[in-house]
DNA sequence: CCAATGTCAGCATAACTGACATCA
DNA sequence: CTGATGTCAGTTGTGCTGACATTG
């Protein structure tokens, strides 16, 4: 069907759309706040206790300044809170306000709808080798091997 | 180890930057004409024969406007050309040149080296069950079932 | 003083919508 | 005429770099 095989880049980009379209508009349908693409990831990288806006950002793998500006739109939006740390005042904690937690619940049950939804379409084994294979550690992609040191 | 199970959005988008970034990086090392992560795309969306804007902004996911802008930025790139469609003075082809040509075969050439690392990584066996559960068709992820009627 | 953090500001890119001419 | 196509223009959003104050 298609001219050449599709990449694997190509594949997890169709993928990935798959379930973010289904969750944005589930959230939608829901009447939830709207939120970006990018406001979802940063929900889906916060932990329960509190995290710094640094911390974030390494985990998006973005700059924190762009870290900061998703948190400061979901600030605005009232899902998120800045508290000071107890332990550093250089350091500003990220929670959940109780309006946050309750969109993350809503999205977690979501994107498990969506995936319940996948493994009737291609079969459970097939939804839990796709996740193993990605949560398997990849290592490097750059740097090839000594098989073919470039220069 | 993650705060919560890492979401199969937050899955694909790391799979995904992964080979992204071998494949940018292992391009330019071989000093290939630098190509964004779109146009890059582009490469992949496109067939031997020659294909129009409308089609590879279909196969993309994106508007005509934007597959437009990425294929004249190639175009000034010399990496492709538009020749006019012999069966409809309408259409205007898209087509690798033969500098286009070469830096196609050389990117396929270091995806696939970049699978077979993967595969050295996560076994053979994960690779394939991971490609054939991307390739298999999903449906739609949209129109929530019953449980969640809008409205 | 140095390093990490949080923040503000400006810039580049890539996506979008709108508009319009062309042609089957 | 209608619809699809190619194109130009403007706008928005997202990520970047640069810069700087604060604090451990």
């Amino acid at each position: 069907m298609q001219p050449t095989r599709r990449s694997f880049p190509q594949l997890f980009a169709d993928a990935r759309r798959w379930f973010e379209e289904g969750l944005l508009a589930a959230m939608e349908a829901a009447g939830a706040t709207p939120v970006s693409p990018t406001q979802a990831q940063l929900f889906a990288v916060l932990d329960d206790h509190g995290t710094t806006v640094s911390e974030l950002a390494r985990r998006m793998g973005v700059t924190r300044q762009t870290a900061h500006q998703a948190v400061h739109g979901l600030v605005d939006a009232g899902l998120l809170a800045q508290v000071p740390d107890p332990g550093s005042a250089r350091r500003r904690l990220i929670r959940r306000t109780p309006d946050g937690e309750r969109a993350h619940r809503q999205a977690t049950a979501i994107l498990q709808q969506l995936e319940d939804r996948l493994a009737e379409r291609i079969g459970r084994e097939g939804v839990d080798a796709l996740r193993a294979a990605l949560e398997a550690s990849w290592g490097e992609s750059t740097a090839p091997p000594p098989s073919a040191p470039p220069r």
